[in-house]
DNA sequence: AAGACGAAAGTGGTTGA
DNA sequence: TCAACAACTTTCGTCTT
């Protein structure tokens, strides 16, 4: 396998020896290795090398040598591999007879593509709505796909919707890559009931053996912070607000959106860009009574009374 | 009039027998 | 499978600004 090559490239690469500290490195090429001279550790191993092994200057030769495609995607339903019949242009150079015969192939390809294949190109094309509607990055995507594909292939959607199973999946790939949404906002974009879409969620999530951790409250606080226009400064308190709470133990058992949204509360009560309590149980899809209870619990455990009174006051003499 | 606060009753989900 | 339970919601009355 062809690795990387030149002096140019170690450079940047590794800097000093850490076990002794010397710069005097080798790179072995035929091994792949990053190699201190002086003591011998091995810094780096089985190095890859991204770049092309070949050149080419033309686009015959780009033909000829380039032996891949496009790379592999579970939002296609084939993930991206599938041949398709005579669907080229050159069908054209055929005639007569071949031209027959390659229709009626096209014709049983059409016919023999299974169920499942078919499903899957529904549901993918569903998820694809859902979360764009979402507005969800391209790797939840490619995570919810791979997740339904693997709950297709081991018979889980029997019994459910195709899109309760979309939603599920949707759900757990938003939780596990750290940008949850709530069910609620799930709910809304798939058309999916609120249980159902729970329910589905935890059926394949325990099926499949998909680990994931609770979710953290200080997730949702980007989302939150700038659907209510707050400024970097008042996120940032959240945070900080949010990370106290759960040294003191507040957070666990509580709903994280309710603490998350309460913690926006403080911070934005504490630097003088309040909001209504109304307006942050609106985003945060809680109810204001919900946020007065973490708020009343936050002020009384991290002691932030004489802080908030504090600040209360100076707005009024201002 | 609007927002904040608190009490009381109701709801949906989890847990343990 | 059922009852107990905690968290959360809904509703409503009161107080403050």
């Amino acid at each position: 396998m062809p690795l990387i090559g030149g002096e140019n490239k170690m450079a940047n690469y590794v800097k000093k020896c850490p076990e002794c500290g010397s710069i005097n490195l080798i790179f072995k090429d035929e091994r792949g290795e990053i190699i201190c001279k002086d003591c011998g550790l091995v810094i780096e191993e089985k190095m890859i090398d991204f770049g092309h092994e070949w050149r080419e200057f033309d686009s015959d030769q780009a033909a000829k040598r380039r032996r891949t495609g496009a790379p592999l995607t579970s939002t296609k339903f084939d993930q991206g591999l599938g041949t398709s019949i005579g669907s080229g242009s050159d069908i054209f150079k055929l005639s007569g007879k071949s031209k027959q015969r390659f229709s009626r192939l096209q014709k049983w390809q059409h016919r023999i593509s299974t169920a499942i294949e078919r499903n899957l190109k529904l549901a993918l094309a569903e998820l694809k709505r859902v979360s764009s509607y979402l507005k969800l990055p391209n790797s939840v995507v490619e995570d919810a796909s791979t997740i339904y594909r693997n709950a297709v292939q081991r018979g889980l959607v029997r019994g459910r919707s195709m899109e309760s199973v979309v939603a599920g999946a949707l759900y757990a790939a938003c939780r596990r890559h750290e940008i949850p949404r709530t069910l609620d906002e799930l709910a809304d974009a798939s058309g999916i009931d609120k249980k159902e879409i729970g329910r589905t969620y935890r059926f394949i999530t325990r099926e499949l053996g998909i680990r994931i951790l609770p979710s953290n409250p200080i997730d949702y606080i980007p989302r939150f912070s700038s659907a209510l226009k707050l400024s970097a400064e008042t996120q940032s308190k959240a945070v900080e607000i949010l990370e106290m709470a759960q040294a003191a133990e507040l957070t666990s058992g509580r709903g994280p959106t309710g603490i998350a949204a309460a913690s926006l509360y403080v911070a934005a009560l504490m630097n003088n860009e309040k909001r209504t309590q109304r307006e942050v149980a609106d985003v945060a899809g809680v109810t204001e009574v919900t946020i007065r209870n973490r708020y009343k619990e936050l002020l009384k455990e991290l002691g932030l009374e004489e802080e908030v009174k504090k600040k209360i006051k100076l707005e009024v003499e201002e």
